[in-house]
DNA sequence: ATCGAAATTTAACGCGCGTAAACTTTATTA
DNA sequence: TAATAAAGTTTACGCGCGTTAAATTTCGAT
């Protein structure tokens, strides 16, 4: 249909009839022409093949159109449902997404930064790894790029961050588990890579305090990101040794609840919020998976798409103001309770 | 540590004492120049903080370093997994890969291929959606850019294949449920999108026949990529109707398994090898959760590492000689029967 | 019809690096 | 040690587009 392919600009512009520089202009920023000639210009670009060279184009901009999108775990449902929202969002706006997973190694997370660097990226989000990542190095990137971190927050990084309220939403699964049973011991991991999750063990000290309970925490060794195996392991353990402080289990997330759940079913113990069950679980995120697993898990939900969209906003408005915020601000977003069958 | 900030290669050679088409011969490819002046410039590098603009060295080059690797959805751990892999082989190669995900949607799929095109990628990585992927503007793409596929095969698409040998991965399954109790049903969907489970399903009947058993296809409906969904609503209905010609159930794959599970335990039926269950379940991909499930599932490994390691070891060889295969070859790998505790 | 602001055109330079040709230096072999 | 090949240096041009400044055109409002 397209016949004829041209090889550069110029010679778009001369069988456009548009010169150069407003060309130029035109695929910079297409409403920053003329609505006549950008319906030329967009005319001819029906009629005949050609795209600016990718390259020749951003080597003397001084903003490409590239925005960096970084997260820990590509493997990692919840981080992949994330990203997509994210990457639509940058799409939507104009710009160019550039994912990149750093597999749970904080080497590998630099070097994304690294990499992204060198294409200049017009600005970055960036789900940090939490505790193992290199904070100096990170900063060093933000003075560079402008970035907004979201899931995870590290307090010295980047202009703002978006996140969940963890006291909101450990406090409203602590109510509720409360209200309808024994009140929870808390199972997370000792040395949790995640900062969400030292949050969410203060959350729950917190909560449980509030109400006047006892808190109970399980915390079981392991590192990593395989949270299913570790929550199977020491679910394994913790139940056949029989010291569950409560029959009621809080995960930290749902992965690990994922995990813990297959180890009680595998010892026999059933498990939900009726009578007849010796344990109740709940998880915190709303695993794409939690409402497969046998009993379906009661959690919490975040909530992906808001916190896409207001990370993406403010790296947004950063970019094109050229400007960044004069002191870093922090949005918290509240989670929703998802009853299922587990507690 | 390293002082002064170059900003371009004709700085670096002064400073480094090598000369600019030398430095420009080490960074395409540093064992190109002798082995003393690359620890020269490997010297200066250490020293002097340098690195080429990445749009000005593509620019004039006819093949980038740059590899794309598509797939068709990010959110599936299975495909998580294997592009982990793939971009991992990638680097050590020397080359960048690009990573990005169709979603389960043809269109996108298409976009990112034209994505790619704009930065010239010396060749692809493609594992394609399948049955609803558009053939023809892929193998547009392909008559440009070397591509191998993986994973699900078109057979008019790309130069070479590399997938898992679904007959002998189903033949396994097959011969292990036949021998330890009821011959298997095949719970599938009716019109799949991913075109190995059409292979699937013919080698199970294949292979039932073989063994001199009746096949019997449980089709269900459902379109796109929900796949625990689809197998969670139509094996709810399919146990509660109680039309389930076997007590064996093999799924086409384990997310229809993770699915499937999840619906016979609400239904309280238990499933397992032993004595007392009521059913037997197995999957297929030996996907990361399918050790998590209730009951563990049973189901046959897909050799992630070796798909990986064929199909981008197939993609250097066609850049490196420069040269398409004279015939599309195809690569099928043997899979692994993983027992546990679903059958 | 007139005027001024806004948009476009013309002309020209620069970006950082790829690449080619001719020449010079270094390493290898006899 | 001389001959020869291999590697490096000099010089110079080109890639495709960003960008700027001055000249010109277009457009809406008077």
């Amino acid at each position: 249909m397209k016949e004829p392919k041209i090889k550069n600009m110029e010679e778009f512009a001369a069988v456009s009839g548009i010169s150069r520089p407003t060309l130029s202009k035109y695929f910079n920023n297409p409403s920053s022409v003329r609505r006549s000639t950008r319906s030329r210009i967009e005319g001819a670009l029906e009629k005949f093949d050609y795209q600016p060279n990718f390259y020749a184009m951003n080597q003397n901009r001084r903003l490409t159109k590239n925005i960096g999108i970084v997260i820990p775990y590509m493997a990692d449902p919840f981080f992949a449902e994330i990203a997509r929202n994210v990457e639509n969002l940058v799409l939507e706006a104009g710009y160019r997404p550039i994912l990149l997973g750093s597999h749970g190694d904080p080497y590998q997370e630099i070097e994304n930064l690294e990499n992204l660097r060198v294409i200049k990226p017009a600005g970055v989000l960036l789900a940090p790894l939490g505790r193992v990542s290199d904070p100096e190095r990170l900063s060093a990137f933000c003075a560079d790029v402008p970035t907004v971190l979201f899931d995870a927050n590290i307090e010295t990084v980047g202009e703002a961050f978006v996140g969940s309220d963890n006291n909101q939403s450990v406090g409203i699964m602590v109510d509720y588990l409360c209200e309808t049973g024994e009140p929870p011991a808390f199972f997370e991991m000792k040395s949790p890579s995640n900062p969400n999750a030292l949050k969410r063990r203060s959350a729950y000290v917190h909560a449980m305090n509030t109400l006047g309970h006892v808190p109970h925490l399980i915390q079981v060794p392991g590192e990593g990101w395989d949270f299913e195996e570790i929550g199977f392991q020491n679910g394994t353990r913790a139940i056949s040794e029989r010291n569950l402080p409560s029959d009621t289990i809080l995960c930290s997330n749902d992965r690990l609840a994922i995990g813990f759940l297959s180890a009680a079913f595998q010892l026999g113990l059933r498990v939900g919020s009726g009578p007849g069950n010796a344990l109740r679980v709940a998880g915190h995120d709303d695993h794409p998976f939690s409402r497969y697993t046998c009993p379906t898990l009661t959690t919490v939900s975040q909530n992906y798409e808001a916190i896409a969209r207001k990370s993406a906003q403010t790296l947004f408005e950063m970019i094109e103001s050229d400007a960044r915020p004069i002191r870093r601000v922090e949005t918290l977003l509240e989670g929703k309770l998802i009853r299922r069958e587990s507690a």
